[in-house]
DNA sequence: GCAGGGTTCATGCAACTGCATCCATATCGA
DNA sequence: TCGATATGGATGCAGTTGCATGAACCCTGC
């Protein structure tokens, strides 16, 4: 196989730093302000969007790139707090659903002015015009079909 | 302050979830192949790169935005296996300097081709003519000071 | 109906990270 | 010079992640 071009090396390089630089100082942002950290957040919208607000946790596995062992242990975190329930799924004891609760769902609504605030301090305000949407693309071509 | 646009949140949650895709599977690729994670290349070719093949912890943590903490111990894993050295700093007995040593460079070597194939893999193949480019000049944008 | 195999989710254990703090050393100011 | 303060780096502990495996359940073919 033919290797990287440098212009391929230096965009893997600030994928990853960007990355890292704007995801820590998201993070650390919510932190101040004594909310959760995003994967909490993740999940909440994620069953928010989701009919009924309950998802399958195989869904969310995917919906947030996470790992099966991971996911459930953040659950069990989520569930702790009151902020999802897991009901059991009828016709396969298998299987469950992962629904969020009133907790849950005022939880991410007061998540939410504190991290449009920070992604607008370290993404928004250092993009210009247009800069977002062609960053946007072309990131939804790197993800091809995982979306 | 106000909110981030539409655009903006979408750029932010790609941002997010392809740094997240991409990495898993570089990373995944690398372990396949028997080799350490990213981050032990990632000190390595920082070395590489340095005059006399040495730097200051300070100057790797800034490079890698690293914790000051998780530096310590990754530096401390790396030593374990003979692959940087840390010597002291004459003049100020605080201090340190982390050399690469000949394993170290070896190493780095050999992880190359694995590691710079599967950039090519997961990005390389996905990206158009010029989309590295304008991705790697908006992310060093995001990056700001940050590089 | 039941043995084998696959699917879904949980968990024991080891490695890693985050946080607070500590230790040793250097620097600054009176 | 000496005490207060700042700096560079390490570390104890708790929380999180990765990996391998386990437990419960479903389904298929015989």
């Amino acid at each position: 196989m033919q290797g990287p071009t440098d212009d391929v090396v230096a965009a893997w390089v600030r994928l990853v730093r960007a990355q890292r630089a704007v995801m820590g100082a998201v993070e650390a942002d919510l932190k101040r302000a004594g909310e959760p950290p995003l994967s909490w957040y993740d999940v909440l919208w994620s069953l928010v969007q989701a009919p009924d607000g309950r998802l399958a946790p195989r869904d969310l596995e995917g919906a947030l790139l996470l790992e099966q062992y991971n996911l459930s242990r953040l659950l069990d975190r989520l569930e702790a707090d009151g902020l999802v329930a897991r009901v059991p799924h009828p016709g396969d004891r298998r299987r469950q659903f992962v629904e969020i609760t009133e907790r849950g769902r005022a939880l991410r609504e007061r998540m939410w002015p504190v991290y449009a605030e920070a992604v607008q301090r370290h993404v928004g305000a250092r993009l210009g015009d247009g800069e977002a949407r062609c960053l946007a693309a072309i990131l939804g071509g790197l993800l091809g079909g995982r979306f």
